[in-house]
DNA sequence: TTGAAAGCGGTACCAA
DNA sequence: TTGGTACCGCTTTCAA
C-alpha cells in the first residue's frame, strides 16, 4: 500500500483537487501569467499536500527542449579530462543544464552513441579524439548546437584549445638551453590532435634552430606503463637519446622509471619532460605544461550557452595559454625556478 | 534555407511518405511487432530519406522510463570520484543507459539540484557528503531506485561501500610495529562518511593496543594546501608526533612538503600516510590505502540496474576490500614491500 | 482571471 | 499485417 503507488501525481490531479483546471496549475506554477492571489495559494497548497512534482518529459516535450547538455570525452582517467569536465559542469549547472557524459572509452565506434546523446541535448562539447569529424559534422547538422574542445575545427563550429604550440617551442629552447643534443620523442601523434601539435611544433623548433629531429616518435600509448615501455625502447637505441619529450606526464612519469630501472640517473644521465602538470609531476620533479583544463571546460560550457540560446555570431576560436613549469628533470638549474607548484 | 529548418523530421512525415500509418513506422522501427518485409523496406528507406531520428522525449514519454540515471558526488578533482564515475558510466552505458553527472561541489544546499535530477533519471547513485539523508530519502520515496556508494546506509537502500575499518586497523598494526608511539591525526571526520570511519579505526586501533590516541584530529580539507597547513600546526606540537596519519594522498602529500619545509626527513623524523593511492603516491613513495574505484562505481550501476529493473530483492549492502601499500615513507623497511604499485 | 483544447512526438492496444 | 486512436504529462494560445 506504500511501496507499489509508483504512481505519479500528476498536474490533472492538483487541478481536480483545488477545483480549477490544469491550464491555472501550470501558470500559478511557473508564474508565467496573472493568476489570482487566492488561486494562486490553494494550488501551491494541493501542490505541497500531492507533493506533486511535474514530469521534466512533458514539460521537456511541451517546451521543446531538454534543458541539457552533454560533454563527450575519450576517458576520465588521468587529472587532465576530469578537471576539463568539472568546469563544464560547474558552468554548465550555473546555467539551469543538466549535464549528460559520455565517455568514449576508445571504443572502436562512438558514433552511435554520440548520435544516441545528441537526441537528448540541447547542444554539446567534442573532446580531442574521439570521434570522427564527420559525426561531428552530423550532429552540428541535426540542429544540435555543438563545441569542439581540444581538437581540429570542424566546419564552422565554435573551437577551443589550449596552446600547445607556445609551450612546445619554448619547452624545446630550454632543453636547447641545457646543451642537449640528442631528442627523442615519446607519445602517438596520431592518438590525439593535442598530441598532433606538441609533436609537430616540437620538430618545427628543433628544425628552427639547426638542430636535427627525431626520424620518428616512439609512438605508446597514453598511460604509465605504455611510458615505460616505450622509454625502454628509446633508451636501448645508440647513442643513447639525452632527453625524452614525452607527450604528457604519465608517459613520462613511466619513463622516469624505466630510467631508474637501467640504473640511469634524472635528469644527468637523460632528461626527461612531460606535459598537463598533473599532481603526481610536482612531487616526481618532472618538467612539464601547465594546461587551464578548468578554464577550458567552463569557457566551452559558456559558449554552448551563447549557441543554445540562437546566437548567430561568428564563430569563434580560441586558444587558451599555457604555462612552461620548470622542475628538476629537464637538467640542473641554479635555483629551482617554481615557487610554489 | 539550411540553417533555419531546425523543423525536426516527425514519425508522421516518415508514415505519410511512405503511405502508411505511423503505427506501422514506429513497430518497423522498434521491430516490435511482425510488419511486412516490403513495408519495412520502404519505411526503413524513407527514414534514411528524410534522415528520421525519432524524438527521445517523444519516445520516453510513451515509454514512461527516462533510459537515463545520475551520479551525485562532491567533485572530480582528485582520481578518486573521477575513477568511480568511470566506472560508473561504462557499465551504465552498457546497460544501455545515458549517465547525467551532478557534482555538488561542496555547496551549501544541493537538494533543490538533486531532486531536479530525480526528475530526469530512472534512478541514481549518491554518493559521499553531498546531501542530507533526508534528501536521499526524499528522492526514494519519490520512486526513484536510489543506491548509496560510500556513505551511511539510509533506510532500506542499497549501500556500497569501500572497507575503511579494516586497512586502517593494519595501518595502524604496521606504525605500531615501526615502533611509533606519538600520532596525529590530519583530516575532518566529519568530511565524508569515510573519513569518519577511517578516523574511528584508527582510534579503535590505537586504544585496543594499549595506546593512547590522540586528543583530537587536525582538522584540515581534502586537498594538499590545507594538508600542508594542518601538518605545519601537527609538527608545531610538543612532543613532535612521530606519524602523520593523513585522511588521504592529497593532504599527505601537502603534509610531506610541510615536512620538507621544516627540515624533516620522511620517515626519519617524522612519518607519513595517506589514504587512495593516487598516481602521485607512487612517486612520493607514500604509504597508503589502495581502493577499488572503479568497481565502486561499476558495482552500483549494476546495482541500480537491478533495482530500475524492478527487483524486489533484499536490501544489498557490501564493504569491497581494500589494500595497504607500503611504501617508504611509513619508515624504514627492509625491502620494498610494493611490487609494482 | 480562468478554461477548453490543440499540440509536443512517440508507443501500443484494439479492431479490422 | 495494418490502421485508428487513446494515452504519456505538460505548455500555451484563444476565447470567454
Amino acid at each position: 500500500m506504500a511501496v507499489q503507488d509508483r504512481q505519479q501525481v500528476t498536474i490533472y490531479e492538483v487541478a481536480q483537487r483545488v477545483g480549477v483546471s490544469i491550464a491555472t496549475v501550470s501558470r500559478a506554477l511557473r508564474g508565467t501569467d496573472y493568476v489570482a492571489p487566492e488561486t494562486r495559494r490553494r494550488v501551491l497548497a494541493a501542490v505541497e499536500e500531492l507533493q506533486f512534482r511535474p514530469s521534466r518529459l512533458g514539460q521537456s516535450l511541451a517546451e521543446g527542449r531538454h534543458a541539457a547538455n552533454g560533454i563527450v570525452f575519450p576517458d576520465l582517467s588521468g587529472p587532465y579530462y576530469s578537471e576539463v569536465v568539472l568546469g563544464y559542469e560547474e558552468v554548465a549547472a550555473e546555467l539551469g543544464n543538466s549535464v549528460l557524459i559520455l565517455a568514449t572509452h576508445g571504443r572502436p565506434d562512438p558514433s552511435r552513441k554520440v548520435l544516441e546523446l545528441a537526441r537528448r541535448v540541447d547542444g554539446m562539447v567534442v573532446m580531442g579524439r574521439t570521434v570522427a569529424d564527420d559525426v561531428v559534422a552530423q550532429v552540428a547538422e541535426i540542429g544540435v548546437p555543438t563545441v569542439l574542445l581540444a581538437r581540429a575545427a570542424v566546419g564552422a563550429l565554435d573551437t577551443i584549445t589550449a596552446d600547445n604550440d607556445t609551450s612546445a617551442r619554448q619547452l624545446v629552447e630550454h632543453l636547447l638551453e641545457h646543451g642537449y643534443q640528442r631528442f627523442a620523442y615519446l607519445g602517438d601523434p596520431d592518438s590525439s590532435p593535442d598530441v598532433t601539435d606538441r609533436y609537430r611544433a616540437f620538430r618545427e623548433a628543433l628544425t628552427d634552430a639547426g638542430r636535427k629531429p627525431p626520424r620518428s616518435p616512439v609512438r605508446c600509448a597514453f598511460d604509465v606503463d605504455a611510458g615505460h615501455r616505450a622509454a625502454r625502447r628509446a633508451l636501448a637505441g645508440s647513442p643513447r637519446p639525452q632527453v625524452l619529450v614525452c607527450a604528457n606526464d604519465e608517459v613520462a612519469l613511466g619513463a622516469m622509471a624505466a630510467a631508474a630501472e637501467q640504473g640511469l640517473t634524472v635528469p644527468a644521465d637523460v632528461a626527461i619532460t612531460g606535459w598537463d602538470d598533473v599532481m603526481a609531476a610536482r612531487y616526481a620533479g618532472l618538467t612539464t605544461v601547465h594546461q587551464p583544463m578548468r578554464e577550458l571546460g567552463a569557457t566551452a560550457a559558456r559558449w554552448l550557452q551563447d549557441r543554445m540560446a540562437g546566437s548567430q555570431a561568428a564563430v569563434r576560436r580560441e586558444v587558451l595559454p599555457t604555462r612552461l613549469v620548470v622542475r628538476t628533470s629537464c637538467g640542473p638549474h641554479d635555483a629551482e625556478k617554481e615557487v610554489r607548484g
